[in-house]
RNA sequence: GCGAUUGUAGUUUAAUGGUAGAACGUACGGUUGUGGUCCGUAAAACGGGAGUUCAAUUCUCCCCUUUCGCU
């Protein structure tokens, strides 16, 4: 009962696992499949929050660990919330910060009771723990929390991945009973919504009891994350199939950190719902850009005189308006207008083509559709 | 004209009587729950000539050159 209000699946293609749906949170409704713009620092870098709006992406995702450094959920929860903040008033979505983990600018060691952090600016030694990470979270008042979960590196060992498979669902339930307990009293429609994240790399007997123990749960939704580290995407397709199976397939399914759009197309047809990276952005910035025949490498001297949009065939205001040898020139001087054109045209690209693949799903024609993009996107 | 001074990748520079390093720029590659403008690889230089020396970018001389001063 509770969950369907959460998730409704409104259509699921004839030919394969992709389905279209409707997630509801206390700041609207959304249709998914969607991807989700990074905004860490409470930012999607250089791109506003109207331009957002402009591109179609009616949902981001900043980082509790970052924003609790600075500057600090008080301020934010004082200035209404990160809905108010940032003047986005879409659906808002925070990561716990578990993946900074492994940067190790951040990252001092974990126990069964949380996670030392070091603020790097300062030095400052913080403890982190599920419960701590669920307050802060709330107190950004986003419309979706993540778990704090441990995440181990790709080329880790099967035992330290076990541990952090260990750690993440011992962190899960004690996120959820912390959750459940702070927003007790708010009424069901103005609640919190809670994700659970799995773990255990690309071995699949980690990955099942990960999401075996998680699904016990009863989390709103269910998060893939430990990928985009270095496998392959066929071993990544192989586990998000697994997960698949065993998961109800009335909860919406975040794979975490995936961008680019093949990845993404191949991950909607197991029946991912949610996505989100810093792919189209980091990428625009350094040059790589997105076309319908596959990334298009800017900064490559063959693109000084061009006169052509970065891609004929996008629709956005800047194919509309810029040519690929004016972009070029601004990102080769640095012009942080330069960045501003290809963030805006990457994450257009990759929003538009979820977007028609929910309109495929709907013909039950995304297979088709699916199978066209891929041919002549040559990577 | 005289005196001093300078000359090393495209640019700014380092070191050295025995394999000339770097930074920026250039070319190409990478990039996946972002600490902004990141990371990697490659191509690329001793102003010209003569002499001393086993060996000269380095020491000596001449020419050219840079900058400064004096007539």
């Amino acid at each position: 009962m509770e969950s369907q209000k959460v998730f409704q699946i409104t259509h699921t293609d004839s030919k394969t696992k992709a389905r279209t749906g409707l997630l509801h949170t206390k700041s609207g409704t959304v249709k998914t499949p969607f991807f989700m713009p990074v905004a860490t620092k409470a930012a999607a870098k250089f791109i506003n929050t109207p331009q957002l709006k402009e591109i179609g992406a009616n949902v981001i995702i900043s980082n509790a660990l970052i924003l609790h450094l600075n500057p600090g959920e008080k301020l934010i929860k004082k200035l209404g919330g990160i809905r108010k903040f940032m003047n986005f008033h879409g659906i808002n979505v925070t990561d716990s910060g578990g993946f900074q983990m492994y940067s190790e600018s951040i990252y001092l060691k974990s126990n069964d009771i949380g996670v030392h952090f070091k603020n790097p600016k300062n030095g400052d030694k913080i403890f982190m723990t599920p419960e701590k990470n669920m307050e802060i979270q709330l107190a950004i008042n986003s419309d979706i929390a993540m778990c704090l979960d441990s995440m181990p590196m790709y080329e880790e060992s099967k035992t330290s991945i076990k541990e952090a498979v260990r750690l993440t669902t011992l962190w899960a339930q004690r996120c959820k009973i912390h959750h459940s307990k702070l927003q007790k009293l708010k009424p069901k429609n103005r609640q919190q919504l809670l994700f659970g994240i799995t773990q255990g790399g690309i071995h699949p007997d980690l990955r099942e009891q990960s999401i075996k123990d998680l699904a016990k749960l009863n989390f709103d939704g269910y998060s893939i994350g430990g990928f985009g580290l270095g496998e392959s995407w066929k071993e990544e397709m192989k586990i998000v199939k697994l997960q698949k199976s065993i998961l109800p397939e009335n909860k919406p399914i975040y794979l975490m950190g995936i961008g680019s759009p093949i990845e993404i197309l191949e991950a909607i047809g197991l029946g991912v719902d949610m996505f989100d990276s810093r792919l189209p952005t980091q990428n625009a910035r350094r040059g790589t850009l997105f076309t319908s025949i596959g990334p298009l490498k800017l900064l490559n001297k063959k693109y000084e005189h061009s006169k052509d949009p970065i891609d004929k065939k996008c629709d956005c205001f800047v194919c509309q308006n810029y040519t690929r040898a004016y972009i070029r020139f601004l990102l080769r001087e640095q012009e942080p207008i330069g960045k501003e054109l290809a963030s805006y045209h990457n994450l257009f690209f990759l929003t538009n083509i979820i977007q028609q693949a929910r309109g495929h799903i709907k013909s039950n024609t995304f297979s088709k559709f699916k199978k066209d993009f891929i041919k002549s996107y040559k990577n």
